[in-house]
DNA sequence: TTTCATTATCGTATATTTGCGATATAAGAT
DNA sequence: ATCTTATATCGCAAATATACGATAATGAAA
């Protein structure tokens, strides 16, 4: 009798341990950065530049996909990725909202 | 043949996949909710905030304990736990460091 | 010392993740 | 029509994560 049990908590925490646990495997880190540092959408040359079997990084990047967190267009034998800025911006605040809240403890921590 | 493969990566890249991955999950978030809230340092009021069996918080406590995020002075039956300014300021930075790089994509994207 | 309350750890079951090779698929080239 | 190339998906094995109950451990209270 246990499995995820994920379901009990808000939807604003779910999201937000959804978003990163999308990007908690080195891998998906480097596929991210990869993306961003080419200008306009590649297509598998992420392959070339991880040290995993094509069919790993497939499902790396559906991983991405499913998340929300970069777009693909799958035309053919000819995938075609970026990153989806829309999902990257609303993380981004909502992670920032919740480090500010944790920053605002700083000075009465007591067990450090 | 096939588990982590992690070491491959570069330690960064290792380094804030892991702090993602520590606060990959709800029940971890609200942990660090509740931390935030108090201001001084609790003991397991944690548990009473969380639809979780005690050592199944206990465990994801000590899975933040081990990632560096909170700290803990465990003295005998009552353990005082809380947010690790130093670790939050550090990812936190490396964190923002990362979405500003994809940031810089934003004009560019092709297939969304 | 015994009891109590609090917390950590152990053992266990189930689910999920990670990874690979093999195979399917689909568009373009020959 | 067949071949090639790129990519996704399937099937599998091993590792890790999630959760619980039971138990151990530890300091305080009686």
């Amino acid at each position: 009798m246990a499995f995820h049990k994920k379901e009990i908590f808000s939807q604003k925490e779910q999201n937000l341990a959804q978003f990163a646990k999308a990007i908690s495997h080195p891998a998906r880190i480097v596929i991210l950065k990869v993306l961003a540092k080419q200008k306009e959408c590649i297509c598998g040359d992420i392959v070339e530049q991880l040290p995993l079997a094509q069919s790993t990084v497939s499902q790396h990047i559906s991983e991405l996909l499913s998340a929300g967190i970069i777009n693909g267009t799958i035309d053919g034998p000819r995938s075609c990725y970026c990153i989806n800025w829309k999902t990257i911006q609303k993380f981004s605040n909502e992670f920032g909202f919740l480090l500010n809240k944790l920053k605002a403890t700083h000075e009465k921590t007591c067990c450090s």
